[in-house]
DNA sequence: TGGAGGTATGTTTGCGCAAACATTCGAACC
DNA sequence: GGTTCGAATGTTTGCGCAAACATACCTCCA
């Protein structure tokens, strides 16, 4: 910076009111000194510029895993959201879903250069113990449904999404919806389950046994061979795309059509949904919303002008393909084929 | 600091010592700093530390899109390797797959507190202009093929995982090998296409014409039924996985038997690969070790013990599961039975 | 017993920047 | 013409830390 002032004649005040976009500078000394720092390949060093303000204007995302699409889409809406307002975003990996992990990971984000942090906690923590969110740190969890007393959450309005597919299908005129869960230690698998529940419990219908899948096709296709062998079900609601994908295939070896025999509607829209065959009616959730929405409280927070608590939900969409259709007249399914 | 310190009666370069895990401090001392340092909850400032030292310890990651099971795979591989050298990574988006979007996205990464930059550049940029990777940078560019001779280049061994695919089909006694290849933007599936052709004319084998697909499944499947119109088309190499998925999908609608009648191999083996009707027969990237690679090479250049050019090739793997088989005794296929 | 050589700790200093305050200078007004 | 005011620019200072150097004190040996 000395350099650039010398080069340019002025102080290296001045410089830093060119580098900052002051106004108070007038336009020849502020080309001279533009002119001086290109020549020089002058950059403003960060870690100067982040010591003298106290701020880093970055924000930490901590995550257990990028393999999910879920959180790799919050990601990426997070990283648009950031950088709409100049903010850098800094992964913080958190090795495993326990209690120490994620503290391991806190420690870690307060010595990183970040002012807050976005944690994508999709899973429940190994133990009961109360999360780990370490007093002093800005923090908005993401996906979650903990913690919500103590900082802000942001989420897919999970039971919304679970009650509009299950209310698809019955107003087709199924008599009761199964239902293909993700694992239970995950928030929004326990929440979409929990809501389509209670939908069936409030209609006074029948409750088919859950089958508790792990989010993967496989094990959404070797549930869907189990339910090929229950005549009773007609409709079927799965908590992600990937398992209502092995549905179809299952249901495909086992010579039953969908939607003609059996209808399913998955959750979350991946893109390659409507590729799928059929096209898949599935339940949109709105990854980059929750992105913006994570960063907007999460500023919030460093600049003291956004709540510390509470609880917000994106809503979803049913978006609806060939996967659905009225069962046969009689309510129950033509025999299978194979 | 200083606050701790007095706390712990020392000064406060002890506990500056102390917070860098230096040997030259009594058990006891050390214990009353960590107590003080505890009570306060003091946490070292990374901006005063990155300016004393001059490094911040992070990597910027330059990507146009995480949407692509590769760059994301690709980034959790770098940071898995980052963190196990204890740096840390920041996510770099770039706006555009153009020169000026490049170009942007390095000003930032300038502005950024990160002392190196792995750049994922998968796609060729719009212009034909030399890459935009402006000098005193200390960069490593991943999947791409271009700047070899300027930075180092970490990538999949595309050819020769095109060459094992190809071969792998031929071997097995079909007269020769259709291809589906990727978008022609992109490098991995320009190199890929060219080295498929390169093994049909080497072996004096009559060459299909390319089908240009856009990665997505929804493009395979277009391209598959054409292709199931063409009685000679027994083996069919596909540029990635989704393609393939397409493929399979619309021999299937189209009444042919994978790989009774038609085999099909994809490329990346993504997850979802061993689940798909039939499980398939594909060429595995080995991502997590081009991550790995190209933290070593940035942190190479960042200590100046490693080389600042030159390409590194990561060897994929042919798995082997069951869309391929040998051909019909004619070496032609049986009637479509739609 | 004097000093050499070590270990543990303290003091000084400056990294690069920008806030706060100081200075300069020209224009506007009475 | 003198005074006031404000815009443009300069000077001083300290953010929090760790390298470099300084000091204190201990042990060991001739």
């Amino acid at each position: 910076m000395a350099d650039v002032a010398r080069l340019a004649n002025v102080s290296a005040q001045t410089v830093s009111r060119v580098s900052n976009g002051e106004s108070s500078v007038v336009e020849s000394t502020r080309l001279s000194v533009l002119r001086a720092m290109e020549e020089l390949g002058y950059r403003p060093n960060s870690a100067a510029r982040a010591l003298k303000r106290g701020e880093f204007r970055a924000i930490g995302v901590m995550t257990f895993t990028l393999s999910t699409t879920g959180n790799v889409r919050t990601l990426e809406g997070i990283v648009a959201a950031a950088a709409a307002q100049d903010y850098a975003v800094t992964l913080i990996p958190v090795g495993a879903p326990s209690q120490d992990a994620v503290r391991g990971a806190f420690t870690r984000a307060g010595e990183l250069a970040v002012d807050a942090v976005v944690a994508i906690m999709e899973t429940h923590l190994a133990s009961d113990a109360p999360p780990p969110y370490p007093p002093g740190f800005k923090v908005v969890v993401a996906d979650s449904d903990d913690a919500g007393d103590r900082h802000p959450v942001v989420d897919t309005d999970q039971a919304a999404g679970a009650v509009s597919a299950a209310q698809h299908l019955l107003d087709l005129g199924h008599r009761t919806v199964w239902h293909v869960a993700g694992p239970e230690s995950s928030y929004a698998a326990q929440r979409r389950r929990d809501a389509w529940q209670a939908q069936l419990v409030a209609r006074g219908l029948e409750v088919p046994p859950v089958q508790h899948g792990d989010w993967t096709p496989r094990s959404g296709y070797e549930i869907g061979l189990r339910l090929a062998e229950e005549p009773s079900c007609t409709a079927v609601f799965a908590a992600n795309d990937q398992m209502a994908l092995g549905l179809l295939r299952a249901f495909h070896d086992s010579g039953l059509r969908v939607p003609e025999d059996v209808s399913v509607v998955g959750f979350d829209d991946v893109p390659e949904a409507e590729s799928y065959i059929p096209p898949l009616t599935t339940v949109r959730q709105d990854f980059e919303q929750i992105g913006r929405l994570c960063v907007e409280q999460v500023l919030g927070q460093v600049r003291r002008t956004g709540p510390t608590t509470g609880t917000t939900l994106v809503p979803t969409q049913l978006v609806v393909r060939s996967s659905t259709a009225a069962p046969g007249r009689t309510g129950a399914r033509r025999p299978r084929r194979a």
